[in-house]
RNA sequence: GCCGGCGUGGCGGAACUGGCAGACGCACAGGACUUAAAAUCCUGCGGGAGUUAAAUCCCGUACCGGUUCGACCCCGGUCGCCGGCACCA
């Protein structure tokens, strides 16, 4: 017996930590030599947000630098793992009005803290590559971008009613409206009518739709951006107004339906709304559609009980030519088709709900199980059936119909074929002073004039007074020396357009920057862009699914279309981590005082126990409540595994066919379980495997072999503990260095195996047996062992090699 | 309403492809060490019947049903929770 009762030194946790934080900062463990392939792994980056970090942020970042290290550890990778600030924006400016410190002072103040805190992780970030949208060294190429999409017509101003935050006091865009509520600060949004810029989105929706095919990422965002851009097929179809030289276009994807059309709803705002009222509705038409302006958006959306007022006149329904009523109702929406709708009560909730409610004429189209209902209490929305009613139409089927339909009704000449989208082109300007300078001047002669690239990045002007002016005026255009400006183009007094980028600006083409960010020539060199992009793993909360997501695709699309960079897509991977939680799956929020710092965890336990257990706690993809006792437990194992390895460091033990088998297992479970990305299963793994060892260390000790793959397996996860360790097993260079150890799936192998003895899918115990046992001496063994216990005649025996033997007796 | 996900001990969660449900950890209980406590180590830990102890048996993965020799896993239905979209015609 080998085994000492020697004391083994106490796990130090802060002195390891100390050491090796030093030791890598002098000689980097992941660096380029051009000769390595690439992994790009990226975290989204934070905006340097006052408060700091909590062990919810904390969690993606370790996810993310776990993975990073697995990735240079197994093939000998060059891992790109950068981190930079997303500076700009409100939640930085509004920190910084609260504060009374100007944004610039304290986005740097933030930045210094958080990078305190995140340097805590002991994540391999390379800082050469750290950027920060705010820089004017990285802002000049968000406006640089900008000015490429102006001169392809892709950046454009409107003036429309936009939503509005009363509170932030700026316009924002549909993506940024959740609930009808900003996406910021949670106060009602309403609708104000501004000139706004707006970027083009709209034109790359097929792209958008159509390569999520390419992308590996998470089902549930795929669905959430294609339900986003909300792709419909129909018809457009012209109904004649009866007396009216006016002609009402309508949108519908259920043409098929079109000889049920018994009644026609405008939505108030449409132009001919007000037009079309009889004499003796013009008063109630014109009630309505003040009183329909005049709800805001939320009002409208939670007035389920639908409202709305008949016209008075008549529109032809161009296939039967039967007269059918205009009525205008708020359910229907003004910027989503045509602003009109022909109303099928039988075949759409909608309308159903509608005719009950105004009695209105209901006519049945399509067959429901063959038959025509005579008292309808429901709309029978299915395109399933066949057409009744329907003059030339009867007796087709109404799903090949609505397939054919809309080229039919095109023959006719009474309409066209027509595709919608829900997407909308993208609020590009907001009115708040810290956010990137749009670089367009306003010239009375030419028009919107873009800031030439020479004169690039528009920096913003430095000013007293930032807060925003709630008029729909950026506070920029309160400073005349700056606003006032001469045309690029021919020289003419001018002036400079005052609203800023939103936050989503620096974002959407950050991580194209992270590799070349020195650069001030070009966006990104190309050649480098080649060799080091796309990002293969995106690593980040699922929050930002239609805003950062959508728009990063859409730039990148844009910047592939300019020859910038040769990738359409950004991110070929995305894994959205859970998010971590206090008590109650309540979110952890300063206002409910269940918010977790890292720090005094470190203090007490060490880096590297934070990491293990921000991995245990739960699936890395499933959100996660947070217990400080948890930490405890790895914290134990961490302290046992330091013994594990050192009471065995002076041994001379000889490798055991049992030592052998264990390595073995050890490195397929780890290995196995981080390919499937089971992060807490590799932590109980690792627990479940130190037990087994600590048990044979006490029976005669553990070889080296052992305990070095061991060593390198953990790695990924507790980096300190792990070089620590590597180094007093004899280790020269890094264990990042090392070769990722590999199993055999013949030396896993037991000799003797379990294995599960059932009656009729009923267990009645295990046999032990040997491993290459036949299947008749199986069941012999089985039977033997179940003795009287096997009653009936046996109709079927089961042997399933290695796992269970099932008797099916009658 | 539509789309997606989830439902397993006191708790967090395991279970690879349909093959021993509850790994690993927390909490708890008992014991060892200690003057004592902490730390550490050992043991137990889904519910019930049974027994001095055991053997053994029954129930159990939200609920009802199905497929199968065998179901946490597949299929049909119901309920509950969470997330997204929400009058998009």
């Amino acid at each position: 017996m080998a085994a000492t009762n020697k004391q083994t030194e106490p796990f130090n946790h802060a002195e390891i930590e100390e050491k090796w934080r030093k030791r890598w900062e002098e000689h980097p463990v992941n660096v380029n030599d051009g000769k390595k392939e690439k992994y790009y792994c990226l975290d989204m980056f934070p905006y340097p947000s006052g408060s700091g970090l909590h062990v919810g942020h904390w969690r993606g970042y370790v996810i993310s630098d776990v993975w990073s290290r697995y990735q240079m550890m197994k093939d000998g990778k060059y891992v790109i793992h950068p981190m930079g600030w997303d500076a700009f924006g409100l939640p930085a400016e509004n920190y910084a009005i609260q504060h009374g410190i100007h944004p610039e002072i304290s986005t740097a103040e933030n930045v210094a803290n958080i990078k305190k805190q995140i340097k805590q992780i002991g994540a391999i970030y390379d800082w050469d590559m750290e950027l920060n949208t705010t820089d004017p060294r990285f802002f000049k190429w968000t406006q640089w971008i900008f000015a490429r999409m102006f001169e392809k017509g892709l950046a454009y101003q409107k003036e429309m009613p936009i939503n509005w935050c009363p509170s932030c006091k700026t316009g924002l865009a549909n993506e940024e409206v959740v609930d009808g509520k900003c996406e910021r600060c949670h106060t009602e949004v309403t609708k104000k009518n501004l000139n706004q810029w707006m970027l083009k989105i709209t034109a790359y929706a097929d792209r958008l739709l159509n390569d999520l095919d390419k992308l590996d990422w998470p089902e549930k965002v795929k669905n959430m951006q294609t339900d986003w851009i909300g792709k419909s097929y129909g018809a457009e179809v012209d109904f004649m107004v009866e007396g009216h030289e006016d002609v009402i276009r309508v949108y519908t994807t259920r043409p098929d339906t079109l000889f049920g059309a018994t009644f026609m709803v405008l939505a108030p705002e449409h132009k001919l709304a007000e037009k079309l009222a009889t004499a003796d509705q013009k008063d109630a038409v014109e009630k309505y559609i003040k009183d329909a302006l005049n709800k805001s958006n939320v009002d409208r959306l939670q007035d389920k009980e639908k409202t709305g007022v008949f016209t008075g006149s008549y529109a032809i329904n161009p296939l039967n030519n039967e007269k059918i009523p205009i009525w205008l109702a708020d359910y229907v929406l003004a910027d989503y088709g045509t602003g009109a709708i022909m109303c099928v009560p039988a075949h759409d909730d909608r309308d159903f709900e509608f005719a009950k409610k105004f009695g209105l004429k209901i006519v049945q189209v399509i067959a429901k199980d063959g038959v025509e209902i005579s008292d309808m209490q429901e709309a029978y929305t299915d395109a399933a059936g066949t057409m009744i009613n329907s003059g030339e139409w009867n007796g087709m089927e109404s799903a090949e119909l609505k397939v054919k339909a809309p080229d039919m009704i095109a023959a006719k000449g009474l309409g066209e074929k027509k595709v919608n989208y829900k997407l909308r082109d993208w609020v590009f300007s907001r009115q708040r002073y810290w956010g990137e300078p749009i670089p367009i001047v306003h010239c009375p002669d030419c028009g919107p004039v873009v800031v030439p690239d020479e004169e690039l990045p528009l920096m913003l002007p430095k000013v007293d007074k930032y807060e925003p002016t709630g008029t729909g005026e950026s506070p920029l255009a309160a400073i005349e020396s700056w606003v006032n400006c001469q045309c690029p183009k021919c020289g003419k007094a001018a002036k400079r357009e005052t609203n800023t980028m939103p936050q989503w600006a620096g974002s959407s083409w950050y991580f194209l920057r992270y590799i070349d960010v020195n650069n001030d020539k070009e966006l990104v060199n190309r050649e480098k862009a080649d060799a080091l992009l796309p990002v293969d793993m995106y690593i980040g909360g699922v929050e930002h699914a239609v805003l950062h997501l959508l728009y990063s695709r859409f730039w990148t699309k844009f910047l592939y279309d300019i020859g910038v960079v040769g990738f359409e897509e950004p991110f070929t991977k995305l894994f959205n981590q859970g998010m971590i939680t206090g008590k109650n799956g309540v979110k952890m929020r300063k206002s409910m005082g269940n918010v977790v710092s890292p720090d005094d965890l470190i203090r007490d336990y060490g880096c590297d126990a934070l990491r293990l257990y921000e991995m245990f706690v739960g699936p890395p993809e499933l959100d996660s409540e947070w217990d400080d006792r948890g930490i405890d437990g790895v914290f134990r194992f961490l302290t046992r595994f330091w013994r594990l390895v050192n009471e065995n460091l002076d041994r001379e033990v000889t490798e055991t066919e049992e030592l052998t088998r264990i390595r073995h297992q050890l490195i397929h479970t780890v290995t196995t379980r981080l390919n499937n990305f089971g992060l807490n299963t590799v932590v109980s793994g690792f627990m479940e495997f130190n037990n087994k060892l600590l048990e044979l260390s006490a029976a005669g000790g553990v070889d080296k072999e052992t305990l070095k793959a061991f060593v390198q397996l953990i790695a990924p996860f507790a980096p300190h503990i792990a070089e620590e360790l590597w180094e007093r097993l004899g280790g020269t260079e890094s264990v990042f260095h090392a070769t990722w150890p590999v199993y055999d799936e013949a030396l896993m192998k037991e000799d003797t195996i379990e294995i599960a003895v059932q009656v009729n899918g009923k267990m009645r115990g295990t046999i032990t047996v040997a491993a290459d046992i036949s299947k008749d001496d199986a069941i012999g063994q089985a039977k033997e062992m179940l003795g009287e216990r096997l009653t009936g005649s046996i109709v079927k025996e089961i042997y399933v090699p290695g796992k269970i033997v099932n008797i099916v007796a009658k």
